[in-house]
DNA sequence: TGACAATTAGACCAATCGGTCTAGTTTGCT
DNA sequence: AGCAAACTAGACCGATTGGTCTAATTGTCA
């Protein structure tokens, strides 16, 4: 049996990332809350930036099956698809009384310091983009969508609208400005 | 005549931070690019969180210099008031080298820890969304605008929009994000 | 010029940072 | 059982952090 002690780690740092950033969170603060010794911390984890680069690992899991979940029902048109998905993490949000999101998050502090996260980041968004994309191609196939809408620059749209929404959702504790991107781009997308 | 020594650094704190952020820039590390002694900034400013939200406050001077220039040129739609807004700002980004908004950047690192950025933070979009919600207004009263649109609700929008378009373009390092963004919201929005 | 305030100058400080190191403990395999 | 690897434990370390303090300098107005 593989050592619970990581994955609690990464479960802890998860939460405290999202509220404090980067660095803002201390390793110390992070052992202590999870009653770790620096020992196990330092096995386990080659650095900070490691542990940290891991938990956003762990975060695209969630996302992922978000995206399995939602793309994977059929009974859903593609368009309805979509929007089911970011209602499902709309709701991790509320979970986490509107913090935003930790990709946008560590996005936002850390692409000006580190390449490292500036491509790891870059690369989830454009995992997210590219299911979309997937999604919003066969919707036009299907006369879903208004005529002269590119599927791809659509998709990207949609994820960065979102972080956007997400950040001011953060400054708001609201739900509000999530809501009311998903309408717009939904009414504006539509045919 | 005023010391130059504070605007002196809050100027380059604007550039300082927009790169490295709150955390990551040391007091030291500014005073030693700025050539000033520590005395001297403890005599200008409270401390850290002082200077970097007077930097905000420096940084809101251009914003509304920039508004002022967008919807006080007559020769322009209200719409083409606020896309030429778009069009300037852009501008400055490029100039930095596409590493996005202060006001998204210090708001995503710091509103989970410092309310006082928080507010802050919220306190700038709200002023720059009311400005659009005002340009919105009058366009619509004029039927530039597709019906059934709120203004202010189309106003905070296309502020939070535009902040995430700028969160990818920072991850980029390209306009692209900030482009597609403002052509989707236009085509979308007019009559 | 004299005097007082504004500013500069930088040595100094306690606290905290991420990270290392060695010693002990537990685990799993033979 | 016995042994090696995985893991825990926490004291310790140099570097850096934001911030303080006193002294010297500069500017300003009477």
């Amino acid at each position: 049996m593989a050592s619970t002690t990581k994955q609690d780690l990464l479960e802890l740092g998860l939460k405290l990332l999202l509220t404090h950033g980067y660095a803002d969170l201390g390793v110390a603060t992070l052992l202590e809350q999870a009653g770790v010794p620096k020992g196990s911390f330092y096995h386990h984890f080659e650095g900070k930036e490691d542990f940290a680069l891991q938990a956003i690992d762990l975060y695209m899991v969630g996302v992922q099956g978000a995206l399995d979940a939602a793309f994977g029902d059929d009974g859903r048109e593609p368009v309805e698809q979509i929007r089911h998905f970011f209602e499902m993490v709309a709701e991790g949000y509320k979970g986490d009384g509107y913090l935003g999101c930790l990709l946008g998050g560590l996005g936002q502090e850390l692409s000006g310091i580190s390449p490292a996260f500036r491509k790891k980041v870059e690369g989830c968004f454009n995992v997210i983009a590219r299911r979309f994309e997937k999604a919003l191609t066969i919707a036009k196939a299907r006369g879903d969508l208004r005529a002269g809408v590119e599927p791809h620059d659509l998709a990207d749209l949609l994820v960065n609208c979102w972080e956007g929404a997400a950040l001011r959702s953060r400054l708001r504790r609201s739900p509000n400005p999530l809501n009311q991107m998903l309408d717009f781009y939904f009414a504006a997308v539509r045919s």
